[in-house]
DNA sequence: GATTAGTTTGCAACTCAGTTGCATAAACTT
DNA sequence: AAGTTTATGCAACTGAGTTGCAAACTAATC
């Protein structure tokens, strides 16, 4: 618990119950989870608290979201050192097999030239296709 | 109306008024619009019929969808010679002022190296930020 | 330790995009 | 014209996300 705590308090987040059970579930995670897989691992949980979990969490920046296209949002641990700046963006992977979403984050998004006078704040990279796992 | 008529049956859509005037609105856009927007541009109109005709358009491959995180699915004339194929994608981009969103048609999507086992077979890129009408 | 002030949690109720079912209307087929 | 297929319109529903508010909890002060 004390670790759990100390990932907490090191992103101003208290560290109450809920929060050391919330960010345990999203450690022991191999892929981003929504906010329904979430709440599926509880046997008795509210949802909203877990969505403003997740949001005090994002907005903490200890999680980063991903919009996969699939209409729920997924939500993944950042990396320690993660100030969720551009350097920080990675691309994400969804398996149209095991439809699990993934974090590539040893890929970078790679840059592209837009047009003149068009500048650039975020950006948003998900490939689709079938993963390892699924590949036999 | 010929004209409207031609692109429709060409894709093997039977040109309806309703889907001669959904892709009339659709042709002077001059950004990708949702659905909501789509039904904001008639007078009177059922939102699931116009719902029904953008679900034709595209899996007949007259329009493609894009998912640029806004929580609407936004829509955008294909090219003619567009199959739909990868080598059809391309890049998108949300103005975070003007709240619209463009095709980027001659920007592709930049190929990105996949750890191993990993297939592609489709690419959502989303860049956000602000437009060279919005910029100045 | 009791009092207070600020924060977190739980429940209900709502929004909004997308979707389905079904009955009517329109378009083709014979 | 009668029958068959396809498109449209209306109602009703789903599911993700969100807000308001009161109760529970925590931290700070006396
Ligand atoms: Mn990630
Ligand atoms: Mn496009
Ligand atoms: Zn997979
Ligand atoms: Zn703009």
């Amino acid at each position: 618990m004390k670790d759990t705590d100390d990932k907490l308090t090191s992103r101003n987040i208290k560290p109450t119950a809920m929060r050391e059970l919330v960010l345990d579930i999203l450690t022991e995670q191999k892929m981003a989870i929504s906010l329904s897989d979430l709440e599926q691992k509880f046997h008795k949980s509210d949802k909203v608290t877990l969505y403003r979990t997740l949001k005090t969490f994002e907005e903490k920046k200890l999680i980063h979201s991903i919009d996969d296209g699939t209409g729920a949002i997924k939500y993944a641990l950042c990396k320690e050192t993660c100030q969720c700046h551009p350097e920080d963006l990675h691309v994400h992977f969804f398996c149209l097999k095991c439809q699990h979403t993934f974090c590539l984050s040893d890929i970078p998004i790679p840059s592209i030239n837009l047009p003149v006078n068009f500048s650039v704040e975020n950006i948003n990279m998900v490939v689709k296709g079938v993963c390892s796992n699924c590949n036999d």
